[in-house]
DNA sequence: CTGAAAGCGCTAACAT
DNA sequence: ATGTTAGCGCTTTCAG
């Protein structure tokens, strides 16, 4: 290993000379030519700061933690595309870490935040808890960034607009002149999946479609929780002749489920999903879906744990912009009959 | 932050008498009140190590890393869960970077391994760089392991048994009764694409099946590669009847093109994939599929690093055990006629 | 049996 | 304009 006193003294200088012309610094009071020969001296040497040696020092390690409870989930590949790029951007790298314990001892937070590897942290807390289970993580009101949950006033949080998304997938179906609606929910712990009811209720409420009677599962993002939903789809009294199912891998579990139940979809059955992804292109029929942004959802994390570590500030955002968009394919039409 | 002097302070004894109480130093010459005075001290304190003091001190990060080109590759989620539980297991920690850049002075590298923030690393090259285009990324002999691909001699690597994958792929369509197949492969660069090859070909050979005329397509692994594929098999001058597809997010490609050019499967073209996953038991038809022991090799490779960092042991493996199982669903079926 | 002290690589306040 | 030095938290000899 290369260090500042190895450049320094092929340079002939002081190591916190060398220290200062490579890390910039605004007060550096250095003639030109010593400047070129330290900077020479350290790519010569193909120097490389040491990171243990700064981080023990400034107490800032730069690095940003990620924290999931499950990589298959579809959201996952899109939003930490947006948290590596966004880390890149401001000088940080990312360290990804799974855990589905909510418990402020877990393992997890203890040798991330605890230990220091980490100055802050984004979180994606498992489905099933709920918000205010969080309670005694964030006590200490630690640089923690809560994403898909909130936790008021405490850390900051990042949202999609899934009442916007779920509105939109629900309008579709409308529009279309569907009126026996179902909607294939999250758990009922799940704070996306109450907003995403919400959106639903709202595109009802404005169309004037009454909301009883209407079918709603709460079993989860998973496939198996779509085929499961079917199930309870296809025993329902009056059978929906649309579905809004609010995640696409429940989507894509669904439509596996119909086909061997012989339903057809889009004709005894339209499908529409929030959340769209390459998987739901290529579902037989094409899942119609609306895209969330979960890559902006990612990069608005970043930034929002960045500020919190810069000034402190503690910021609740919604990513509204770009708004979801419907992609109409082939699960989706008019209702027969 | 709570350090090793406020613990100490607070059991009225040293420093160095606190470390190595807390860290089991096997030469501790300390009776047994005082160490029950120090660890109680610590709790009550909650103590956490700092991070960067003890890397400083000892060279080490416990952190171990991995780099991959493309987070949407079915192969990561398995793989990644395989290197987390393994990592941890061993005492390390697992930093995730992106990278499709082979160079060895690409930012990635030079961020986690020449500023010390990783022990080793584990790097799954992007697919379309030759082997040997890794030279120079691997001349000073660094803690890396590599995931499908392999230097010789240099760094140790780790493969999953492609060619036992592809032959088992293939066996089954030849058992099917099927004679003029394809094969739907990788880039021209990547090694686990001419692995695969060799499977399907040795398959042939044992059938007595002439290879000539047989199509194989490289057009890489991802769900669009899959669907050009379909296209070049469609305008073969002799279609096939099988075709074995060396990915599964390629083989979801195939499918989706199958069914909008009206091509049945299986009745017109039986498809079977190597590499299973959730996605391939919810397409239509089901895929046919060989599973690839991607959580092996994940564990493996960090095996395989680790003992690289213990012992300085450079060690080739290919994951022979567990074999690759077929799951036979509904996209393959006898030719017709 | 326990403590004092050096030093890992770096930064920054202070000297020269 | 450049150098000296203290000290971040930890481990590890070496002295007592």
């Amino acid at each position: 290993m290369v260090t500042l006193a190895d450049v320094a003294a092929r340079a002939g200088v002081s190591i916190s000379a060398v220290s200062k012309v490579l890390s910039g610094d605004p007060s550096l009071r250095v003639t030109e030519p010593t400047r070129e020969r330290i900077k020479a001296a350290a790519r010569e040497l193909n120097y490389r700061p040491n990171f243990a040696g700064r981080a023990l020092k400034s107490a800032r390690t730069q690095v940003l933690g990620i924290v999931v409870p499950d990589l298959t989930n579809a959201l996952f590949t899109d939003l930490m595309d947006g948290v590596e790029d966004a880390a890149r951007e401001a000088g940080y790298v990312v360290l990804l870490g799974r855990s589905d314990d909510p418990r402020p001892d877990a393992e997890v937070y203890q040798r991330l935040l605890g230990e220091g590897r980490v100055d802050g942290l984004i979180v994606q807390v498992v489905d099933g808890v709920a918000p205010d289970g969080l309670g005694a993580l964030l006590e200490n009101n630690p640089p923690v960034v809560l994403i898909n949950s909130v936790a008021p006033g405490q850390v900051g949080s990042v949202l999609l607009d899934d009442v916007a998304g779920a509105r939109v997938a629900t309008e579709h179906l409308l529009d279309l002149g569907h009126r026996r609606l179902a909607l294939v929910n999250g758990l009922p712990t799940s704070l996306t999946a109450e907003r995403r009811r919400q959106g639903f209720r709202e595109a009802l409420a404005d169309a004037g479609v009454p909301r009883r009677g209407l079918l709603e599962t709460r079993l989860g993002y998973r496939p198996e929780n779509g085929r499961a939903a079917l199930e309870e789809i296809l025993a329902a009294p009056r059978r929906p002749t649309g579905v809004v199912v609010a995640n696409v891998n429940a989507a894509i579990g669904l439509l596996a489920a119909a086909r061997e139940h012989g339903v057809r979809v889009p004709e005894d059955l339209s499908v529409v999903t929030v959340h769209d992804s390459w998987t739901a292109e290529n579902t037989w029929p094409p899942l119609t879906a609306v895209s969330m942004r979960f890559y902006a959802m990612g990069r608005a994390a970043v930034d929002t744990l960045v500020a919190r570590l810069d000034s402190g500030t503690v910021r609740d955002v919604v990513i509204t912009d770009p708004p979801p968009q419907l992609t109409v394919r082939e699960s989706t039409a008019p209702p027969s009959a």
